[in-house]
DNA sequence: CCCTGATTCGC
DNA sequence: GCGAATCAGG
């Protein structure tokens, strides 16, 4: 899969979204987590709103005579503590609470789905259903499946395991 | 064990 | 530039 200007465009947004790298994965098709995390990072755009921090990483050496990282002593942190003022302005607060007219019960977040018709799934197309089924707008997730199921991963997540989701979503 | 992002490095 | 392998953490 090549990295095109819409498929970089639809990462930043669901990126920014708070979407985990996988289920942006999911739903772009064709890449990894790893590909997509890559890519965010080339993009520089990692540092989102709450995750890992980065304690700096130090290891695959081909070298067979290098392989002692001895870190009892100090590091390097003994830097000036004028750090550390970046991260505190979040444009985190989505969250309105007003749900006012019909959300989707479990829509948390609606990936963008291909807008299927049941007659266009085929056996590694997503067969998430999506919106009412009694409205028009009704139609499937389309996204790509895989043999693991009939979702794709982002949607096999949350039909099988949505407590993971919940823990860290507070 | 499941997941998450972060980093490194060979390609 | 890309992403698998790996690491570190929840």
């Amino acid at each position: 899969m090549n990295w095109t200007d819409e498929r970089v465009e639809l990462l930043r947004k669901l990126w920014a979204e708070g979407l985990s790298a996988s289920q942006i994965a999911a739903q772009l098709g064709g890449v990894s987590r790893n590909a997509v995390i890559g890519k965010v990072h080339r993009l520089k755009l990692s540092g989102r709103g709450r995750t890992t921090a980065a304690p700096a990483r130090q290891k695959k050496t081909s070298s067979p005579s290098v392989s002692k990282p001895a870190r009892s002593a100090s590091p390097a942190r003994s830097a000036a503590p004028t750090v550390g003022a970046t991260a505190l302005q979040v444009q985190f607060d989505a969250e309105p609470v007003a749900r006012q007219h019909l959300r989707a019960v479990e829509n948390v977040v609606v990936p963008i789905s291909r807008r299927l018709d049941l007659t266009e799934l085929t056996e590694r197309t997503c067969k998430w259903p999506n919106g009412d089924p009694l409205s028009e707008d009704f139609h499937f997730c389309g996204n790509e499946a895989g043999e693991s199921g009939p979702y794709c991963a982002y949607h096999a997540r949350l039909a099988f395991q949505p407590a993971s989701e919940r823990r860290r979503l507070r």
